[in-house]
DNA sequence: CTTCTGCTTAGAAGGACATCTAATCAGGGA
DNA sequence: TCCCTGATTAGATGTCCTTCTAAGCAGAAG
């Protein structure tokens, strides 16, 4: 494992959004990210593999954290791992996986607005 | 328009995923706004909108910045809106978005998480 | 009032996605 | 060697999503 073509770090920003519109290019590669954080069991997935102590959680216990099926689990973490949030390694009969920090610091740091809009506010 | 029930500033959290394992609860709204951002041409909406200098965009500048039609802009505009990452105003003919602040800075800092592993590095 | 423009809603078509069961692969132990 | 457990891959199914065209709504202007 930590197989294949992971985008290592690619190319697309690390400034905020309100500093200049994203090419199409790079909102496409972003895109990516987001949308493998947009589902819940992925979404909770990361949290259980980010808030571990040692950084590494064995498949086994994620997927006794679920109701879900292992193939379904396996299913959402290789879209993690293929959007470049997490990677894997297997150690014996067991697969440990981590988190990719680089790559949830660029897309956080997209988002990362200042708290109270330039002007332009009510509702 | 400024309608119906977005989730204002929901319950979910703002401490980074490194902090604690989310809750499903958590999870299942978490995962609503990014994936609102987990398309290409959302994300360009957004990045269009939150870059503005004055911060409001009319709905014509954004439609003139894709090769899309006008109703798809609408309806990407309307997703990006019921994830509470924007609002809107009517204005005569025109209709003008702004960013909601808060609710990416929320995101934002869900992804917060150090630059480096806290170990377990590698590949 | 009628008509024009800007924008949204409705409905449809095609593709993408989440989930399952069954089958396969990788390592360890009898 | 054979089997057992942990994990991934393959294939199928039902649902959701993106996009379009056509129709409707809101305000301004003649």
């Amino acid at each position: 494992m930590s197989r294949q073509e992971l985008p290592i770090l690619d190319a697309s920003c690390c400034t905020p959004l309100t500093s200049e519109a994203l090419t199409e290019e790079s909102a496409v590669d972003l895109a990516k990210g987001f949308k493998a954080l947009g589902d819940p069991v992925r979404l909770r997935l990361l949290s259980l593999i980010a808030s571990r102590k040692g950084g590494e959680v064995c498949v086994c216990e994620l997927t006794d954290a679920f109701t879900l099926t292992g193939p379904t689990i396996s299913h959402h973490l290789r879209v993690l791992r293929e959007a470049g949030l997490i990677d894997c390694q297997r150690r014996g009969t067991w697969v440990y996986y981590w988190i990719i920090p680089a790559k949830l610091s660029a897309l956080s740091q997209l988002l990362d607005v200042p708290a109270a809009s330039p002007d332009a506010v009510s509702a």
